[in-house]
Formats: C-alpha cells, structure tokens, sequence
DNA sequence: TTCATAGTTCGATCTTAGTCGAAACAAGAG
DNA sequence: CTCTTGTTTCGACTAAGATCGAACTATGAA
C-alpha cells in the first residue's frame, strides 16, 4: 500500500454521476434535503439515501438535522474549491454535457459559487475592489485594506460580525468559466446577499443562476464600477 | 442529462485506485514509460495499458512518443492543481491510507509538487520572495517585480527565455500539507532546477521527496532566508 | 535476418457497486 | 391514537469495468 492522502477514495465519490449531481446542486450553497436531492440526481429516495451517506462518510458533506428533514451542504469550502477545479478541468479537456442553449452563457454571466458571486459578474466585483484598493493580496490571498473596511461599513455590513466568524473575511476562488479570480469568504458572501437584499438581483429557482434586473446592473455599476 | 462540465467523468477516472496512483507518481514531475506506471500502480501492463489510454482520452495525460517508449506525463498544471486540491480535501477529511513512517514528516518537509518545490520548504521560499519585494501579488496571481528580476538574473537563471515560455512565469499553488501558498509557474520550476544544480538538494529515487544536504540547506537560507 | 523489449488488443472472468422494490423506522400533524 | 411524510435498511438484481493470460504489433539491437 501506498502512502499519502488516499486521493483515489474521494474522487471516486464524486465519480459517480448521480453523486455528482449532487454536489453540483450543492454548489448553489443552500442546503438541500435528502428528497429534493434525490430528484436532482434523478434516483429515487433510496438511492439517494446510500450516496448521501456515502458522501458523508467520506467528509464532503455536513448534515444538519431539523424536525424530520436533514439538510445537506457541502462540509466546507474547500469542497466548493475542489469542485469548481474539477469544473475547470472538464471544461479544458472538453468534456462538456450541455444541449447548448441560452442557460450556458447565462450561468458563465452570473451564477452564485456556493455562497458567493461567480461568473462574469463575480470577477468584475473583485477587479473593482482590487483597483479601488479595497483589497489587496498578500501571499495568495485577498485581505481587506483599511479604506475597504470603510467602504464596506458604508454599505451597511456588519464588518464586525464578518469578521467574528472563523471562517476567512476574504479568500480567492478561481472561477472555472472565466479562468480568473473572484472574491469568496464572508466578505463575499456577504456582498452577494447586499445584492439580494437590494433587489439587484435574484436567484433562478433550483438553478445556480443568478439574474440582475435592468436597474440592479445599474446600481451595481455606480457602487464597483 | 444536466448542463454543466462533466465532473463525475473525470472524476471518475481518478477514483480508480490504480490510475490514481499513476497519477500521483507523475505529480512527481518526471514523464514515465507505461511500464514504470504500471510497476507504481501494481498492475500488469496490459492492465495499465487499458488505464493509460483512458486518462489520456480523458484529457488528464500527454503522451510523447521516443523511440519505442511512451513518455506519460500530467496534461497540463491544472491537472497538477487538482490533485493537489483533491490532497487537500483528503487528508483534511481523515482519508490519509499510510503505515506512518519517517517518510510523511519528510514530505511534508520537502517534495517536489509536479516540477517545483513545496512543503515547507516551498512555502518558505514563497514567503521569503515576498518579504523581500521579489514578487508580489495581484489578481490572485503572484508577479515578478523589478527587483525580483536582477535578483533572479543574479543566480544566473536565464529570464528571457523563461517569460518566452508561454506557460504562466509565477503561478500561486496550494500546498496540502501546509495549506498555504507556494510558487509554481515556470519560475518555480527553475528555482528547484537551481536548487538541484547547485547540489544543495537531490531527489529520492522515485518518490516526490526531496533531500537537502547540509551545507545545501545553509545555502537556501543565505539565498532565501 | 533473428531476438528482445515496449506496448496494445482481444477475450474471459470476476468483483464491485449502483439500482430499485418492499418494508421498517422516525417524526410531526390532526 | 392514527395518518402522512421523510428517510433508512434489507435483499436481490444487474451492469459496468477492472483484471489478467495469451496473442499480436512495433521498434530497436545484434
């Protein structure tokens, strides 16, 4: 036997096109229950039931139990990470699944990355905060400057609950449609529910598309233009 | 069918235990014959033959043919990000398959990921980098400074010919073992041809470990310290 | 030429694991 | 309590694919 991270285990959980599926509903960053995960795999509860656990098992999903339901999400960010490089690579080597239609450019436009804003969009938010100097990179990772702090306060974010959290304020995430970076962590989870919140944009049911209005694209040009 | 990249393909191909194997004996950098994959992976040749030809239908593999041998090697650096990503994910998820031995302490130490130098050496080398004004960061990508470029024509690395390449001079890479940034990119991989050529390190015989001597370690410290 | 080595193809075997029907279990709702 | 809904467990079926032996091709060496 080999020694090292048994790479060969975790890949094969997502190997499985149902699981797959899966996960890549879970990438829309809401937590889903066994049943609605069930009907985005296209198997039955059963099924569903055996690869949940399964993934569970294996660490790529964290479960959360409510009343009868459980909620499934992805365990941690570095999943979503891990998926969306998966994403790049596929697209790379050309193996795409899509009946072409106007859903693909819509999603390479603007979709959510588990929680935060990904897509055309997301990078033109991160290149505007980078050129503002509201945040600047430092080995590897983006950090909030002090101008950007008060620039997010003056959006009315909670900077100091942003901040409590464990999870990082700001962190890189590459995006697999625009080979670029855009802005994960709280700061960008945050930054897309300000745009929800704002009405500047809203979530396609079940889909990780993410669609601005005429007048939200407008505000969102005067606030990161 | 669902739209999207097809993840659960590639996927897939890394889930078999044989071909991961393969795979991560290339992310030691060196282009291998189908028979040296097929002793690293445990199978027959025939057997290895068959997995070959997959990963590189798959994308995930080049090819170059030399005579009667087959040179395998990772398809492009992405292909190298993911495993190491998928690294990550494992052994953050407990999935580490080893007899701990005194060879963990020393990759995590130093090993070569794909063709340049990471664990903590790796990081060490980034870090010192960036202390020093060498590279700095932007769009999530590190970039050579002015004062980086004497620096590196001052160890006697040809920079010319390195920018020529169309291949990404720095790139950031994600470390598993220290969850932390490390130079990839064409620079990075001549920076451990440095490191070789001066004899301050030298590989262990296939493994992805790296060994520095002594005086070799000195002299890192006094170029990066 | 003959021989040796590298690699592939074919065919057969066999194990793994994805799948679903049926039933059991769990937790509200009425 | 009963009824309904969400989820899991059990058992059996099935299909996919990993594996290897043997034969075949290709390239280089003598």
């Amino acid at each position: 036997m080999k020694d090292g991270p048994d790479i060969a285990h975790i890949a094969a959980l997502i190997g499985d096109p149902a699981r797959a599926n899966m996960l890549t509903a879970l990438m829309g960053g809401m937590a889903l229950t066994a049943t609605e995960l069930a009907a985005e795999a296209g198997v039955t509860k059963q099924t569903a039931s055996s690869h949940l656990s399964k993934l569970e098992a294996g660490g790529l999903l964290a479960i959360r139990k409510q009343g009868r339901h459980r909620y499934y999400q992805l365990a941690d960010t570095d999943v979503a990470h891990l998926l969306e490089s998966l994403m790049g690579v596929a697209v790379r080597a050309g193996h795409m699944r899509h009946r072409p239609g106007p859903k693909d450019p819509a999603l390479r436009h603007a979709r959510v990355c588990y929680d935060h804003l990904a897509g055309d969009m997301g990078i033109r938010l991160y290149e505007s905060l980078l050129a503002k100097g509201h945040i600047a990179e430092q080995a590897g990772e983006p950090r909030l400057t002090d101008g950007g702090k008060t620039f997010i306060s003056g959006l009315g974010l909670p900077l100091e609950t942003l901040a409590a959290h464990r999870r990082p304020l700001c962190k890189a995430c590459l995006d697999w449609s625009e080979r670029r970076t855009h802005l994960a962590g709280s700061l960008g989870a945050a930054l897309l529910d300000h745009i929800y919140a704002n009405g500047w944009a809203k979530r396609r049911d079940s889909s990780r598309e993410v669609i601005f209005t005429a007048s939200g694209k407008q505000a969102f040009e005067a606030c990161f233009g």
